[in-house]
DNA sequence: CTACGACTTCAAGTCGACTTTAAGTCAAAG
DNA sequence: CTTTGACTTAAAGTCGACTTGAAGTCGTAG
């Protein structure tokens, strides 16, 4: 019904605090909230972007980060060549920490056939794997 | 050659500041080193532990965490079922977040491929594929 | 002997992402 | 009219993961 949200509906929505979502206008993730008696009053167009945010920061992203691929181009929204830059970047990091996220459940899986010392020597596999020269040069 | 690793030779192997050696002994991530006129003295198994630090710090484990999953047992060790226990509710988040990487970066992609609204559009996508019985219960 | 560089400890500082607190405004309920 | 509850602001506090700073100890080089 009410196309006027509160900032309190707002927060229910995403399981937030209030003062979370302040917080995010203040550092320029959302826009500057209309007022109604000086208090906050939103559309459900904060919700879709409220959306993205969440989703990017479960993704590992800060607010920072957030800004800048998201509402980062504040001077006339040039054709956003700048986005597509910053967003292969992301795309490629999200790629490694996919990468490393499958590579620690193998550990914790190897971990929990346990033979008791598998912790250290899994470490020792896989730093032999990372860092043969550096270490081998130096310290053998 | 030297079995005896001084504390920057250990912070030089991962990149880390001896600071943050000293700091993984204080609490309790790395066990009191061995001292010799004063000064902590490793010998290579501190590497293995600190690799399996460093991986697990790259998939996103807090400091506290690896401390519970991977020394967490000081209590004549019991057959860790403990350990177990901890290790499947970790890697199911580990699940979960590559999924959400996962959906991150077709999200990236899509909005890539950008008619300008995108984003907001894939946020109302997204929100109502989440919430909607949330928010359409309440609002609509 | 002294100066240097690498170490030591302990306390305090930093940064991101909020939260909490204090003091005040406003509209509806009693 | 007063109280209540949800809001407002600005400033200070919190937490994790370290880093930085101050003051002191070593062993080696000059």
């Amino acid at each position: 019904m009410a196309n006027h949200l509160a900032i309190s509906d707002v927060a229910r929505v995403f399981g937030l605090r209030t003062s979370a979502i302040r917080y995010y206008e203040q550092i320029g993730i959302l826009p500057p909230a209309m007022r109604k008696n000086g208090r906050r009053c939103y559309d459900k167009s904060v919700l879709f972007r409220l959306e993205v945010v969440q989703r990017a920061r479960e993704s590992g992203f800060t607010l920072e980060e957030i800004r800048e691929l998201f509402f980062g181009f504040q001077p006339a929204t040039p054709p956003p060549k700048r986005w597509h830059k910053l967003s292969e970047r992301k795309i490629a990091e999200l790629r490694i920490r996919m990468k490393q996220l499958k590579l620690m459940e193998t550990l914790l899986k190897q971990i929990q056939g346990c033979r008791c010392n598998a912790l250290e020597e899994c470490g020792e596999k896989l730093l032999s794997k990372r860092t043969k020269e550096r270490i081998h040069a130096r310290f053998d």
